[in-house]
DNA sequence: TTGTACGCGTTATCAA
DNA sequence: TTGATAACGCGTACAA
């Protein structure tokens, strides 16, 4: 289209008042007569003015971007994440400028580098590769959700507590031994905790219990294949005794309860199943599947309260630099559905 | 932060040339000797110069926004677009601003507003509810996918040959009926050329069938007490003939499996099921469901070629403007897993 | 309540 | 190969 776009001062000819008068229009319109603000309402219908934000952006330098980088939207939590983040537009009104990163470092250090060449005003971050130390010295407001943190604001879930529920829950179907497969991921990792919830419990009531700490694969195939000798294992390990086992998600969970039906037509009773994440497979299994779900909802509005409260605080005159990170917890919820029923006795 | 951000004026300062030669250095270093190249190179880093697209956008109108509207990010075939079509940020280097629009169509009109206020390039739409000849309106390139598309250019998988293929494999396991169930969609949306496939095919080989086009229901719990009655009514209408279904995703597939499971404690050797869109829930099914699958990957880029073409063209001098919308097809494949088996006789 | 004048940080045009 | 100057469209002191 040739046509050139109407600016603030096509109307301000048009309608006689100056640019500064209509710009008073869009930010502060009670400063003007109710009368003008009719005249020049007319005239931006009449000469169909169409707003243009990224000069507002240059002259007053708030962008209402926010930067988010993700590894994937492959994954069920991560795409559930990004869906409620986006979904608080209509409270914040932030934008969001989005990257996956699959998890490739200098790709999204290169991510990153773009989003402050957009001047955003924050950003959300759930990638791991990236040390907290290091998104620290950008020097924006920065939450992350769910990985190391220790020198940005967070929002986790209480993973210990998703490890003892989880647990607890196991432990009063009345099983005899409880387990605990997982891969072997490191201290800082929230997720860690779970591991830890499940040792504690295990240990402080006395709970017969087996850690199987190991390579979990790759492919849905390769896990599938290492779920199911770890199970034959299992079961030639534990003759007899009701087994409750703990999986790091639900779709593990699922793998392994396939396997137990494919082996004897049914869940055994000997065989008791927790996951993690309530994603949407958990529902949809042959068998309903326990599981610890994460607010995602609260996770995704909390990091963005935490951010705005940067956000806003960095708008202020004296802006209180270098405050300490806040980390924010979410309890999950224990769904009991039909993989852990008590043992009939 | 007090401290200002540097400009090209502060480099142009340090370094003695102008602001032009700054500025051509990012966007035109040929044209400077390789010595002046090193003199600003090494003053950028010096003053550690961060760049600011912003104010590039106001002065050369090129924003390399792309704004995408997307229903949501909960079924898996719209995160997985999402996924696809960030992806091409390394080959194309548009920015995406993303809105979630939950088919609500006074908010995604909202959005669309926000979006053109900040100047983007083009548009990907994924929601149905603004009709095509609105969006066309707004005169700026826009790709449709799977959705109407009579007045703008569109991606869409080839849902006729989807059907035909599922159809033809039902057929192929020997199936003596063929039935397939679906909501009443309307005619105008892709997907209803799935059922045209069916019953084309049907006709043309005289296969018997039966079309059930039926409210599916809005929750997981609905649909599937829905499709419990619908097998129940199959199960004796269809008593002792081999029947084959075509369910039109994969969700509601795996839904009719574990409930044929869950009363026969097997799949019947006289049911064959197929699914649509090779979602996970249908490898990871109990029993590896058929299905349909649709090129995500090469949708996702067909969209973003087509954009970027009208993109691109309207960037030239005389902008050969109302051209004929495009509008691409792409084949589905057919993944034969474990619900079609042939019929043993 | 309204207007003047300048700034935001870059690119485009023209001239040298 | 380089520079001066004017846009780009809006916000904001400051003045009236």
């Amino acid at each position: 289209m040739g046509k050139k776009n109407i600016t603030f001062s096509d109307i301000a000819k048009y309608t006689g008042f100056s640019k500064t008068t209509i710009s008073r229009y869009f930010n502060n319109p009670d400063s003007l007569t109710l009368e003008n603000q009719q005249i020049i309402a007319t005239a931006l219908e009449k000469l169909n003015y169409k707003e243009n934000k990224v000069a507002r952006i240059l002259a007053n330098g708030k962008t209402e971007f926010i930067g988010i980088i993700i590894p994937n939207l492959y994954m069920h939590y991560y795409s559930e994440i990004l869906n409620q983040i986006l979904k608080t537009y209509d409270s914040f009104g932030y934008k969001f400028l989005v990257f996956t990163g699959d998890d490739h470092e200098s790709t999204e250090r290169k991510y990153i580098q773009e989003l402050l060449a957009y001047k955003i005003e924050g950003m959300i971050i759930l990638s791991h590769t990236i040390p907290s130390i290091e998104l620290a010295s950008y020097n924006i407001p920065i939450v992350t959700i769910e990985r190391e943190d220790q020198y940005v604001s967070s929002v986790n879930t209480d993973n210990y507590m998703g490890g003892v529920q989880a647990t607890s829950l196991l432990a009063k179907t009345g099983a005899d031994i409880l387990i605990h497969i997982n891969a072997d991921i490191p201290k800082q990792t929230p997720s860690y905790e779970r591991i830890r919830g499940f040792s504690d419990i295990c240990k402080e009531y006395n709970i017969p219990h087996e850690m199987i700490l190991t390579d979990t694969g790759h492919t849905y195939d390769e896990t599938s294949r290492i779920l199911k000798d770890l199970l034959e294992t299992i079961d030639t390990k534990y003759k007899r005794k009701t087994k409750g086992i703990f999986l790091p998600n639900d779709t593990f969970a699922n793998i392994m309860l396939n396997h137990l039906i494919q082996k004897y037509g049914c869940l055994p009773d000997d065989y008791k199943i927790i996951g993690f994440d309530d994603s949407p497979v958990s529902r949809e299994a042959i068998i309903p599947i326990s599981t610890v779900g994460q607010q995602i909802d609260k996770i995704a509005l909390s990091a963005m309260e935490l951010l705005n409260e940067q956000i806003e605080e960095r708008h202020k005159r004296k802006p209180t630099l270098s405050v300490e990170p806040t980390h924010k917890i979410i309890p999950p919820i224990l769904i009991n559905r039909k993989t852990t029923l008590p043992v009939e006795r």
